[in-house]
Order: structure tokens, then sequence, then C-alpha cells
DNA sequence: ACCGTTCCATGAGCAGTCCTCATACCGTGA
DNA sequence: TCACGGTATGAGGACTGCTCATGGAACGGT
């Protein structure tokens, strides 16, 4: 007899599924964990075996995830996440004893995801609050692009614990995934100082700015562009304003620290706005390290929503 | 140096350590694992040297946990249970790969806690479609006696996946679970058949009935029970009433199937009534076992909320 | 105060698990 | 055909996790 069921999958099991599916292969994926490929050939066969379901496709360009591969390397990620939560959670829960809600027993890693702007000008305050707070908790902050699925995309993968995130209506979370919003954002005119007419220079625009916040406000004026030129991410976008090379739309975030070289002028009563928010896991959401970087959020950033340098 | 974080609990330590809490030692939860005292004390130091925490106080009479291993233990159930899931999920979506949805390719054991009442009535409409659609399900339920936790307490220790509760705002939610409403459930008097008037007979009442429901319909009537007696559950309270010793206000569920002995009267427009829901963790609200649960419970729950025998 | 009972702790030894090394296999492109 | 990416597989060694046997500590009855 064949025994379907033989037990649960062991940690560094679910560890080297992931760990095939990230990197796309047995040979790298044993790289990328210091294991031999044998090792890794091994573990997925003997995990397929106690499952009873074929999880990878091998072939020549090396291993990808058949349908039941997705949804056990998804709910592997999560498990992986599930047992970092226990140890910490317990180890805070030993050091405060009996004290509840979110205080300084919060501990262990906390992975963020945050777009460029904002883990560059809407972070670092938190993270100050944060470790004042929780000196425990170890934060990892990694900047994605947002594109495709964005930061989001990252929590949902497990790969992040938390992510700052736009949320517009139009491109719709993935799935397993909670979102809050946190502030909303104004846009405002960049060019460069003391030039006169910005409307004589070209748009510049960026990959990442997503153009249904800004579609309205256009339909609206008077006047388009004569030319638009794409730059590389909204950092790119100040140096070329700042360099006299063009205006630009820009969100409130983008523009923190902004050279003196640039002129940022309000787009009056009717200008774009965009929602930030965070996107977490429903079962990291109740989690102490979460909590707390989700009560700094809110503490800072309902303030510093408008344009200021 | 001793290294604090050694890395995560295997499944099979994660279950001694359910175990030992479950049956408050190390020896009985040795023997109901089919394992030596010895290995179970081995195994809880290694997880304890892992984490780096006292996950037991140890003592005659058995091991108890420590705030620390009561997080642990928690968590260690919801890994448990979620490492079901995976293997469940990944089956499934072999079976069917490609549909999506929640389909009959949803398979495994569901743990449902309920309250009396609606594990009596409510529930096994329910589960027979749910039985329809997707034969895979092996539902597990267990009654509950609405106290203390109550339901919902069971699932946030990780004992059930999904629970019927009754959603009150006067008593909180545990924390890290999720709750949705699924219908208002009415209350209605229920006095022996053909005794004249109901309101010379003693007011029978049971320690599940929160009282906070009743107590503004009570407060607007102009006369009050003569006296009140304590039953164990509302099935003892019907069986009190229906043989003549009193007479009770009493939800609907709990009044169906209720013998001809007793009289049902509508307590009218400002009749009292009780929200029921269902609570589960948010780990498991994606997983298609439960959420088969609660598309059955959505499409059942929606009709039959009024009194009916 | 003694003993018996009932817990948990600890050390030694054995069995199964998991990793590595070496090698075989398979499909592709030059 | 050969070289070159991939994975599969078999044998052996280190390690882990279990059991057995024994020790220690705390209580209760006498």
């Amino acid at each position: 007899m064949a025994r379907t069921t033989e037990g649960d999958l062991a940690p560094h099991e679910l560890r080297i599924l992931v760990a095939v599916a990230d990197s796309g292969g047995f040979s790298s994926a044993a790289q990328a964990l210091g294991l031999t490929q044998s090792a890794v050939s091994h573990s997925v066969r003997g995990s397929e075996g106690k499952i009873g379901v074929v999880l990878f496709e091998r072939g020549r360009g090396g291993a990808r995830p058949t349908p039941a591969g997705e949804k056990a390397v998804t709910h592997a990620r999560r498990v992986l996440r599930l047992l970092d939560v226990l140890a910490a959670e317990a180890r805070g829960a030993a050091r405060a004893a009996g004290a509840d809600g979110v205080g300084p027993e919060a501990a262990g890693p906390l992975r963020i995801a945050a777009f460029r702007s904002a883990a560059l000008h809407l972070l670092p305050p938190v993270l100050q609050r944060l470790r004042a707070r929780c000196p425990g908790i170890e934060p990892q902050v990694r900047i994605v692009r947002e594109v495709g699925r964005g930061t989001a995309g990252e929590v949902a993968d497990g790969r992040a614990d938390i992510a700052l995130a736009t949320l517009d209506g139009s491109t719709p979370l993935p799935a397993g995934v909670v979102a809050h919003g946190l502030l909303e954002e104004e846009y405002a005119l960049v060019h460069p100082a003391g030039r006169g007419d910005p409307r004589s220079l070209p748009l510049v625009d960026w990959v990442e700015n997503c153009g249904s916040y800004t579609r309205a406000w256009w339909a609206a004026q008077d006047w388009i562009p004569k030319a638009t030129v794409e730059a590389e991410d909204d950092g790119a976008v100040l140096s070329l304003v700042s360099s006299g090379h063009g205006m630009a739309i820009m969100p409130a975030l983008s523009l923190m620290g902004a050279p003196h070289s640039v002129e940022i002028t309000d787009l009056g009563p009717e200008r774009p706005t965009r929602r930030i928010g965070y996107v977490t896991t429903p079962e990291l959401a109740g989690s102490a390290v979460v909590r707390a970087l989700v009560r700094e959020l809110r503490a800072v950033g309902t303030r510093s929503t408008a344009v200021a340098r």
C-alpha cells in the first residue's frame, strides 16, 4: 500500500520549496541555501511524497511550480513566517509577562517593503520612533518599485510582512492581503526656480507614477504640456527638473528635501491626491511587531501630508 | 556565546508543545502521543533552547504554560493547522488544476465549534449542502458552551477552524481572530400551551443567555416576572417550559423543533434580537475549506431567521 | 520522620533521517 | 557527436530524536 499521507512538512523542507520557487531551479536553490543540488532534489521528492502530489515540473530550464506547487509555496511562506512570529512573540511575552497591548515587548525582525519615496521620506521618522519604543524590533526595509504587483505583491508572496503602497482603486490588491489607508498625499507642480512660465517646459514623468491620480486633473486644465519625457524614477525626475530640463507633477513625499533650485507651487483646491496605505497579511495584522509599526505609522503619517520641505 | 536563536521548531516539536499544554504534563502528553516521557522532556527542553525562553513551569501535578508558553502553544496549533491546509489545498489544486474559486476540490478536515442551538438547528442543513458540493471535506462539529471566551475562544486557541458565535458588542472578540455577521436572530416568548397568562409563571433563564440582548426590551415592559429560575442550557429551559414550570424569552434557533405543548408568541416589532456570525483566524479565512463552509452558511442563513418550527 | 508515589531531568545507546559525494541520466544547441 | 546546462539516484557519514534506565525533587499518608 502506498500511504498517501505520511506527515507534515518540516520547516527546512518548506524553506527548500520556497527557495526552488524563488530561484527557478533545484541547483540555484541549493546554492542559495548553501546546500547541494542533491539535497534539494531529495527533499523536494520527499515533500512531494508526503503530500502525494507533484509540486514542480522539472525541465531543461529548471523547475517551475505546478498549480499545487504554487499553493504549497504560498502556504509554506506563511507557515515559515508564522513560526518566526511564534518565537518572537513568545520571547516578547516572557520579557513582559502580563503586560498587554503592544508595548516594548514586541521584538523580532520586521520586513518592510516600501516604494522609494516612502522609504526615503516617510519611514525614517517612523522607524526612529519605533526603535525608541520597541528596541527589540529589527526593521528591514526593502525598496520595491511600484510596478506590476508592486510592494503589495511582496506581502502577498510572503517576502515582506508589511508594505507601504499606493492604494488606487484601479489596480486590485493581490489575494490574501489586507490594506488600510494612512494618508492622502497631495500632488504639486515642481519646476526650475526663477525661469518664468513652467508651461513652456516638457513634462517629466516616470514609470511608477500611476496616471490615474492626475488624469482627472489634467482633463480639467486648459493646457497640455508640449512634450513628455520619461525618467527612471521620481529621484531622476527631480534631478531633471532641478537642472532645468522640465517640470513635473509630483506627490508630496517625492518632493521632501527637494533642492532650492526648484520651485514648488501648489495646484490649488482641485489638486490631485493619491492614497498611501499599508498592506499586510491577515495573520500578521494581529502580530505585535506589525501592530507596533502601524501605530507609529499612524502617529507620524497623520501629520506632514501637505507639501513641505 | 550562547546563541539565542537557533532555528525553527519542527512540526513534531509543535505537536509536543500542544500535547503538553492540553494534557497538563509531560508524562500524560507522552502517553497521548505514544512517546516516552523522556522524549517529551528532551523535546520541550530543545524547543525552549531554540526560542530562548522557558515555555512551561514544571512542578508536581505536571507542567503549566508560562505566558510565553501560552503564546507559543496558540501559534503552534495554528501552524500545525496551516500545514494541514497546505497539504489539503495542494492536493486539491492538483486534482482540479486551473479551476478557480471554491469548488469540489476543497478537501480535508474542517473543525467547527458551535454553540448548542446552532449545532442542532443551523448546521445540519448547511453541512448537508456542503457535503453535496464538496464531498472531500470532513466536517467535525464540536459543541461549546457560549461562556467565557465561548466558541470564538476555540478558534483563537487553534482548537477550531471556524466558530459559530453570538456577536454582541459587549464582550470583545479574542485577539487574532476575524468575525463576520451572518444573521439577526429574533427572540420570542415561549410558554406552556393553553395555560392563560404566561406572566403569572416564573421566568426561566440559562447561563449562556447573554442578558445584554434582552435587557433593553425588559426595560420597556410594564411588568417584570415574579421569579427567575436558572436552567442548565436552552434545551433544559425548553423542557421546563413545556412541562409547565415557567416561561422564557428564547432566540429563534433554540425554538426550532419545540414541542407542541408550548406556545410561541411573537414579541412584536420591538422584539429583541441577537447577531449570529462566524469567527475564524485570518490565515484560515482564505482557505478553500473555510470559504466553502462560509458560502453554504450564507446561502442557508439568510433564510430561516424568523421563528418557525 | 519515613516511605511510596508521582512528577520531571539526565545520560547512554540505537535507529532513522538528512546531507554530501560521486555518478548516471536527459534534452539542447553548436 | 560532443559539451553543457539541468535533474535523479545510490552509498556512506554525521546528526537527530527516540528509548531505556536511572536519578532527583516534591508532596501525602501513616
